[in-house]
RNA sequence: GCGGGCGUGGCGGAACUGGCAGACGCGCCGGAUUUAGGUUCCGGUGACGCAAGUCGUGGGGGUUCAAAUCCCUCCGCCCGCACCA
């Protein structure tokens, strides 16, 4: 072995290429549209990337995930689907475009071709055969026929919604170019301004997309959840409140409250500041209207409207409640949503947190009429924190002594015998606002004529391109500036009409993607042989930050595809199983003048301390936070790749923590990683002169150590298969380093456990090649030469008979406290497992002659000694 | 504000259905090898204690023979909130 011990260190550069040709020139990676049905499917995808210029670890570690997931599953004898794009339009490109004179289309397709340079090098198992992006006519043009599709399906609709209007620029602003209530560029203060825009009928699902939250049983409950709560079904009431006296023609006001049983604790009626009422009061109170006025530089974010202090405004109206008679002021009030309900509340103080700080803020009665439970009417009184539980009604007329579900049934009854409200089911969820006044997105297909109103695109004259010569140095919409696109003959009439100038949300593009992935290259936007036997997507992974809004579309996306023949997905759902990973994490570094520094520019010295790389100063190490570029915390996946290679940057990645939890990026990790790769290919290429040739025939008996070694391979298999199905990937890799080292410790000679040797090393190689599929093949190459790909080889099954062991170890605990441990043979009785427990050196010096009252046995797993 | 999550050694984390807390890795300490080392190998490493042992999973309380795990409560941090993707 000693001409061995030199052997040359095992080279990701020289190696990685090779076999990455390798798979290329073998197909490994490709799957029919069709599925012939040899084997079964499984559509394995990763949320595709934006854009942005260069990959970075966000986007290593979901795709690594991703592969060791598609690099298993074909190992488990599935036909893998695991196909990649990029998700191309948006704002970054246009403001790339105004900030450095690129066009978006060249900024973004130069992007798409460097960070596809860069995939490729992690060794992903990918099919770039399906390759698209959602900014190529291509693709965009099928998904206006979708539109269209819907909109003749009566899923599209128009309506008016706020935006954040930039009163300087005449632009619409996106929440994130929003900064306190200013314009990003122009500092303006935003206002609320309304828009006719298109929407999406996401509500005509809301009972379905709720319901079918149940079956989704691979999904992370936390992400249902949210779900759950963002459809946000509740039942309630609507309730009309009569105006004491009638203006502009409005007589009364409609509320919607979840809480009808405590009505009769009214003490205000509060308006959005968005209600049509409280514009007509506007219009004659310049009080009221400069409340409206303030209100409307609060921005569009549900966020902001909460957190804002509550603030309201006294009309001077009032409206009759409709069972007592008497009369309530009513208020416009600064935390009513327009979009929810009916854009009206009443307050009830005594029982709504919100209600009461409202109305101890403003002098407002609180009448309590709910009495909590074993507490005497007398005693009870609400300070500053309002009864929200269940209880008996009290001050309530025909209610009193009613539970609270047995007062909302009555007074909803009541109301609807009266004719003065009605129960009903409200949804949280809202209409899906797809407008937008920009220019690098899907252009909306329509047309609008004078005569004929609103004229869709002939599904021939698709994809409606966008123009290329636009001029994106001023404000406002591209497309409604360039001189000549939007006009156009109306496709009925002929009469000159107006194209529309919106471009869809990028959510759109995001929404069917996965659908156009099983047949990219199809003449209409899905090939339904190829879709209905692809779909679902068995396996999705992304961020958590998609829980709800891309994950929701999508949902919605899917079922009215299937409604409009797109799809034969009779559930609906198109992503049976997900998984959501953690952020990646980095530590951040400030010099004297707090400027951020990059990671490449800090050295550490060995007292902790960190020093500029060029200058020597003295470096502050913040907080570990998700790497971004403002914070400069960010190390480039090409950097690493080019120093350690992609398998090690794929295995730390893997073996850090768990994927669902955010992780830590360290230098030292990096490192680990890399010297376990030398390591392996040590271990390999030392023992190969020694090993039987691959296929040797099975020793017919084995030593003790080969015994203990083969066990421990079989374990091993076992315990890796078992870590990948679950994706614990962070205990898989833990595994296998025990794994490595028990191989490195069994130095024993003869031909049984040398055997053996290559037994455990082939199955180590075997295992790992999921997570560094590379130093797998260069491994393999060396223990079976001719053996073919590893990429190829089916998984490995393991020998429950060799796993298992002969004898266990047990803990004995002496009332509840560990006391010594004691080994017996598997299977032992009960009686002899706690004989030698009570024997126990230990365990009897603890006993110290004392009755024993009481003894718990869990077999193969621990006695309790209770005195 | 609302909704969701997380919290275990110096660090990342492991721990099956409530059953030996700290697997594995990083770091650190000691030793060996090496001309050299961001090399390799061996050993050690929760805290306190000479030891027996005691304490220990964000804080406090509870259930149980037994709690990181179940219940109550408090604290801290993170994600989403509909025009960022």
């Amino acid at each position: 072995m000693d001409q061995i011990a030199d052997t040359a260190r095992y080279d990701p550069a020289q190696a990685e290429p090779r076999w990455q040709q390798a798979w290329e020139r073998a197909g490994c990676f490709a799957v029919p549209d069709v599925p012939d049905g040899t084997r079964p499917k499984y559509y394995v995808l990763e949320m595709f990337p934006y854009p942005s210029g260069r990959i970075h670890m966000g986007h290593v570690r979901n795709y690594t995930l991703g592969d060791v997931v598609a690099r298993y599953k074909r190992a488990r004898g599935f036909a893998v689907m695991h196909p990649m794009g990029w998700d191309a339009f948006g704002l970054p490109a246009e403001n790339a475009a105004r900030e450095r004179g690129i066009h978006p289309a060249t900024w973004t397709w130069d992007n798409i071709a460097t960070m596809r340079g860069e995939l490729k090098r992690m060794g992903l198992s990918l099919e770039w055969s399906r390759e698209f992006a959602t900014c190529d006519p291509a693709y965009y043009g099928h998904q206006q026929a979708l539109f269209l599709d819907f909109l003749a399906a009566g899923l599209v609709e128009r309506k008016e919604a706020f935006v954040n209007w930039d009163p300087v620029d005449h632009t619409v602003l996106a929440n994130e170019q929003v900064i306190d209530g200013r314009g990003w560029r122009s500092g303006a203060v935003v206002e609320r301004k309304k828009l006719s825009q298109w929407f999406l009928s996401i509500t005509k699902y809301a009972d379905d997309l709720l319901a079918a939250l149940d079956t989704l049983d691979r999904w992370p409950e936390r992400v249902r959840t949210m779900q759950r709560n963002w459809i946000g079904r509740s039942e309630g009431a609507r309730v009309r409140f009569a105006l004491a006296s009638p203006i502009d023609g409005h007589d009364s006001v409609e509320v919607f409250t979840t809480r009808p049983d405590t009505l009769f604790g009214m003490s205000f009626l509060a308006l959005s500041p968005d209600h049509p009422l409280t514009a007509a009061i506007a219009a004659r109170d310049p009080k009221a209207a400069a409340f409206v006025q303030e209100c409307s530089t609060l921005g569009t974010t549900e966020a902001a409207l909460e957190t804002a202090e509550k603030r309201g405004h006294d009309t001077g109206l009032t409206v009759r409640h409709p069972f007592n008679g008497r009369t309530y002021p009513v208020w416009i009030a600064n935390f009513v949503l327009m979009e929810y309900g009916t854009g009206a509340i009443f307050g009830c103080p005594a029982h709504d947190q919100r209600d009461l700080e409202f109305a101890r803020k403003y002098g407002l009665s609180v009448t309590p009429v709910v009495l909590p439970k074993g507490i005497d009417a007398a005693g009870f009184a609400v300070a500053d924190t309002a009864f929200t539980e269940d209880g008996t009604l009290i001050n309530s007329d025909f209610l009193d002594g009613l539970e609270v579900p047995a007062a909302k049934r009555r007074i909803i009854e009541e109301l609807e015998r009266t004719g003065q409200g009605t129960g009903v089911v409200q949804w949280r969820l809202r209409d899906w606002g797809v407008s937008r006044q920009r220019y690098w997105g899907c252009p909306i297909p329509v047309i609008h004529c004078d005569a004929c109103g609103i004229v869709p695109v002939p599904k021939d004259q698709l994809p409606v391109r966008l123009p290329d010569d636009v001029d994106l140095s001023r404000p406002g919409n591209p497309l409604d500036h360039h001189p000549t696109w939007k006009h156009v003959a109306c496709p009925r009439c002929g009469a000159p009409a107006r194209r529309e100038t919106d471009t869809m949300d990028t959510f759109v593009d995001s929404s069917w993607y996965f659908a156009r992935f099983t047949a990219p290259h199809a003449a209409t936007p899905t090939h339904r042989a190829a879709a209905d036997a692809w779909l679902p997507v068995d396996q999705y992974i992304g961020g958590i930050e998609h829980a709800i809004l891309h994950l929701l579309y999508s949902r919605f996306f899917t079922r009215a595809m299937r409604d409009t023949g797109h799809l034969g997905l009779a559930s609906g759902e198109p992503f049976a199983g997900l998984f959501t990973q953690g952020m990646v994490k980095h530590e951040t570094y400030r010099d004297a003048q707090g400027r951020w520094l990059y990671p490449t520019e800090v050295a550490k010295r060995p007292d902790g301390t960190a020093v500029h790389v060029g200058t020597g100063a003295p470096v502050t190490v913040g907080a570990v936070e998700a790497m971004s570029k403002s914070k400069r915390n960010t190390v480039d996946p090409g950097a690493i790749i080019d120093r350690y290679g992609a398998d090690t940057a794929r295995w730390f990645i893997l073996s850090d923590n768990p994927p669902e939890r955010d992780m830590e990026w360290t230098e030292a990790g990096v490192a680990g990683a890399y010297r376990f790769t030398q390591r392996v290919w040590r271990l390999v290429s030392a023992a190969v002169p020694t090993l039987p040739p691959h296929g040797a025939a099975v020793p017919t008996t084995f030593s003790g150590e080969a015994r203990a070694l083969r066990r421990t391979t079989h374990r091993t298999i076992a315990a890796v298969t078992a870590a990948l199905e679950t994706f614990a990937f962070n205990v898989a890799v833990a595994r296998l380093y025990e794994f490595a080292s028990a191989i490195a410790d069994a130095k024993g000679e003869g031909t049984d456990l040398a055997w053996a040797r290559r037994e455990a090393l082939e199955a180590l190689v075997r295992l790992f090649a999921p997570a560094m599929p590379h130093l797998a093949e260069e491994c393999w190459s060396l223990l079976a030469p001719g053996a073919g790909l590893v990429a190829q080889l089916s998984w490995l099954d393991h020998d429950p008979a060799l796993a298992a062991a002969d004898t266990v170890t047990i803990a004995v605990q002496v009332m509840g406290r560990l006391r010594g441990t004691i080994e017996v043979p598997a299977g032992a009785d009960e009686a002899t497992v706690l004989a030698a427990a009570e024997a126990e050196e230990n365990v009897a010096r603890a006993i110290a002659g004392r009755p024993i009252r009481k003894r718990i046995h869990v077999p193969g797993k621990i006695v309790n000694l209770v005195l």
